[in-house]
DNA sequence: AGAGTAATGTAATCATTGTTGACATAGCAT
DNA sequence: ATGCTATGTCAACAATGATTACATTACTCT
């Protein structure tokens, strides 16, 4: 007993009549435009006056949907990691004569430069911090999963202190991929030709190769 | 004919009288404070008045000497870039029997752990995309430029397509050390033993060989 | 169909913060 | 001493996030 209409039948009839005076589908608008302004302008330049205009409605209805502002970005946050969950999960899943770890960084990539908004929101420093909802932690907690699983599928259970090999395998591969995500998302690696984005992918396996013969 | 007295002089003679009108230092005391704020809670969490209470000083006298709030952040920054410079520089020229990739990575992750504050600044989306200061731009260059002399000096020059090759190896390096100084600084690799720091700095090596072996 | 009720949106208002302009004070040079 | 400049204060403003009281719509139940 939520919604009177779901978005699909609000898109079905043509949405939004002119004089309409309820949205219609605005908590899922007011996501998808935050994070559209978050991709293009980044998180402070955020303001639910533009919210507001841009989805033609005064600017105090927001907290129709969310208590504040701040829940508002952590939904976006929210979403964000359950798709990325999912595209981890699906690269992980496929069947391919590629290594697992080429493929998944491939979609941690893929999906890092496809959606900058959510991406940076998720690793705002900030915005999980103050985060009281159970959901969003859980839904942060699984696409590092993924990672941490394949790794420990590929650490040899014959080594000591295996525990250690693993955590600095996981370190090092998150670190590469977030490190190169977060770069290119904030345009400082200006000539980013895809060849070296296809390299950057198989750089995946020569740091984990090395990691595991180190130490 | 900048100042009166230096900062030295002042410290010397005991610094700030109660019954003081001026402050003495403030455009120091400001970078500093506002560095140690980031440090602790974050850019946002920054105001004017926070920091002038902290100086014992009004809010608007910040605007003796930053045109805005903007170009206080981007001093920080810049102050970060350099000392940053100072310190990859200092790694490289160091005499010793480790890599000098191995100097160079440990230099990295030791500054953005101990100056936080600066990093986050330095890597902020939006603080450098509207400075308009030469300098700071100037000092931006100057780290970056570091990793790519010592790519280039390593990367051999029989390789056909070495501009390629070299672009690649820096955008691995830098997004390895990135990568991992930001999830550091933020908190998300909590079980951050020494050990895994250790051989992040060895990480560096298998990446640049795998980079450099392949394509 | 009609009443009742919850969901949704608006308008007016307030607190916080960055910023500005007029004024006050201190230090330095002559 | 006098004047100039750097530095700091105070009052006010604009933008923004948030709150409260009220208006409108849509669903449910009979």
């Amino acid at each position: 007993m939520k919604t009177r209409k779901t978005p699909d039948e609000i898109l079905k009839t043509g949405a939004k009549p002119a004089t309409s005076y309820h949205h219609g589908n605005l908590e899922r608008g007011l996501i998808d435009r935050a994070t559209e302004v978050i991709a293009n302008q980044g998180v402070e330049h955020l303001t639910l006056r533009l919210l507001g205009e841009e989805l033609g409605v005064s600017r105090s209805a927001l907290y129709r949907h969310f208590p504040d502002k701040q829940t508002l970005l952590v939904r976006v946050a929210e979403e964000g990691f359950v798709r990325f969950g999912d595209a981890l999960d699906a690269a992980r899943a496929s069947k391919s004569a590629e290594d697992v770890f080429v493929r998944m960084g491939r979609a941690y990539f893929d999906f890092a430069r496809q959606n900058p908004g959510h991406y940076r929101v998720m690793f705002d420093t900030t915005v999980l911090k103050k985060a009281n909802s159970a959901k969003v932690h859980a839904a942060a907690k699984r696409p590092l999963a993924c990672l941490v699983d394949e790794v420990v599928k590929d650490t040899p259970e014959t080594d000591k202190d295996r525990a250690t090999l693993i955590e600095t395998r996981v370190s090092g591969l998150w670190s590469l991929l977030h490190g190169y995500s977060m770069l290119a998302i904030n345009g400082h690696l200006a000539g980013t030709s895809s060849s070296v984005a296809k390299s950057m992918v198989a750089s995946v396996l020569y740091l984990l190769q090395g990691q595991r013969s180190s130490r």
